[in-house]
DNA sequence: AGAGTTCTTTGACTAAAGTCAAAGGATGAG
DNA sequence: CTCATCCTTTGACTTTAGTCAAAGAACTCT
């Protein structure tokens, strides 16, 4: 479940036709076509995992593969032998752990896979082809907002212990992340302590793509009635989406509940789009309430009722 | 293949991968939500059949159903049989034609369906849930622009004979329309004859979706050198496409190819929207050319060399 | 070094999906 | 009235997709 999900507010059932209208109509329609030529003359699962296999650089563990696909360890061994004998695939032994077993493409493999991309194509530029370029730039355009919209939707911001793994590992990220973009670096010791973040003490959460972990921020007590906002951050992959105000909004419903009346946050010089978000978002920038190497932005936000 | 296809014209490949980026992950992430929890303790195959079976009012009979599914007879037989063991469906043989079986839901298989339509209700509601309802209303916004312009982009105009049924059904639901729409009704007998409109004399185009005719329009010889442009129409359920533009493009190439410089049209005071779309297409308002009981305005348009 | 865990392979299944052809009743065109 | 055609049913398959459990090799932790 979704921390941030508020279920009090009704989805208007249009949208919902509207969601449930496009969604037929495409997978019936447009989607299907995809899958109906990409394997022409190979089972429609034996396809799939070649093309995983193929659009995978450096070859894949069957483990990965077994992950992705979400499929049977026995039917994926079975299908993987089959593209092998076809000599679709090559099976070695992963030199790092001999349990493993690295898949790649043969040129055979490969061969296919390409021209089965050049079918797809043709298919949807043969679709594409009777649209006017003022047409298709808009058809274009609606569906990278429909794509943006959809996946900022499949996301979820779940409350978890600070010291979880997908907790530290968002943090290592973002310490990564701005030790390459501040001027002086940055020390990971700076980071908040799991017990700083968990329980009464404060909140994390992390925001979840498709299982994947694409997103932190923390909250913690600054003083009684007053919550501090720290490290929200935002995979790349994630950016453009609309996803930290969506984080932000699930500390700012904690803080709320925690009984904050107030929440702060700092932020450095460098990272211009955060601030602009934090006043877009209704904070106002205040005096320092804290000394900080990497700080030269103070924010503050009063909670209303909710 | 469609006649008003210019395979000259190249599709952008940017714009090509475009459609296949949002076409995987539309089919894999959203739309395959609905098929997986559809038939929760029933083959997916059966809970499409029912589905359709009840999205039908009226009765189906089994020739139609096997035509819109595209399933063997046999499995078409052996699934209805199953679905009628188990209470789901009546079967009965059709009054007009004792070979036809007509399928009609029992209530318990229309409460199976309505339970069906609220669990992917639900499904999509959580989905847009965790949106703002501005972001809600982009993204139904996006999807109804995509669909709007993924069905122009299926339908095809073909040239057919101008006796062929599909022409006739097409100029029959014609007439009916204005009929009901002109103050003094419509005479069926002023429709274009199909020797005109075939062959060396004239054009016929009708436009399909999805294997049906939804919409034509008919060209025909005025005078050496000028074509006459008669008769384009489009059925309610395709309209607000940009699909008569097109069908307009397609009489004007077949004018082009067939040596006309000009082509004319009239049409009645009543069709206000007809004419602003003429005017937009670059027909420029002239004198009446013949004298006629609907027409009240007549157009001209000079065919440029393609 | 030993115990527990991880990863792959194999055998033994099952259910779903779909194909093909024969057969029989019903219809329609000539 | 007859013959070709249409629609459905039935029998007899095949292929695809997927599950479960046992077993063995390799690894990790202690």
């Amino acid at each position: 479940m979704s921390a941030d999900q508020v279920p009090s507010e009704q989805v208007p059932s249009e949208q919902v036709a509207a969601l449930r209208r496009f969604n037929r109509y495409f997978t019936r329609r447009i989607g299907a076509l995809d899958d109906h030529y990409l394997g022409q003359d190979r089972p429609l699962g034996e396809a799939r995992l070649l093309f995983e296999i193929a659009g995978t650089p450096g070859g894949v563990s069957l483990r990965e593969l077994r992950g992705r696909l979400g499929l049977d360890a026995g039917y994926l061994s079975r299908m993987t032998k089959a593209l092998q004998t076809q000599g679709m695939v090559r099976i070695s032994v992963d030199p790092q752990d001999n349990r493993l077993r690295t898949i790649e493409p043969t040129d055979a493999g490969r061969l296919e896979v390409t021209e089965q991309n050049r079918r797809a194509d043709a298919l949807a530029a043969g679709l594409l082809d009777t649209l006017t370029p003022v047409q298709r730039d808009r058809l274009v355009e609606a569906m990278a907002t429909a794509q943006r919209l959809l996946r900022l939707a499949a996301i979820t911001v779940d409350l978890v212990d600070g010291a979880a793994p997908d907790a530290r590992a968002c943090l290592d990220a973002y310490a990564a992340d701005i030790d390459a973009r501040f001027p002086e670096g940055f020390d990971p010791s700076d980071l908040v302590r799991p017990q700083e973040v968990s329980g009464t003490a404060g909140a994390f959460f992390v925001a979840y793509e498709e299982g994947r972990a694409v997103g932190c921020g923390a909250l913690r007590t600054l003083e009684p009635g007053v919550g501090e906002i720290k490290h929200v951050w935002v995979h790349p992959r994630a950016r453009r989406l609309g996803l930290a105000r969506r984080i932000l909004a699930a500390l700012e419903d904690e803080a709320a509940a925690r009984g904050h009346r107030v929440v702060r946050l700092d932020t450095h010089a460098s990272l211009t789009e955060a601030q602009a978000m934090y006043r877009a978002a209704g904070y106002r920038e205040i005096p320092a309430y804290v000394d900080h190497v990497y700080a030269s932005h103070w924010f503050e936000k009063r909670l209303g009722p909710r």
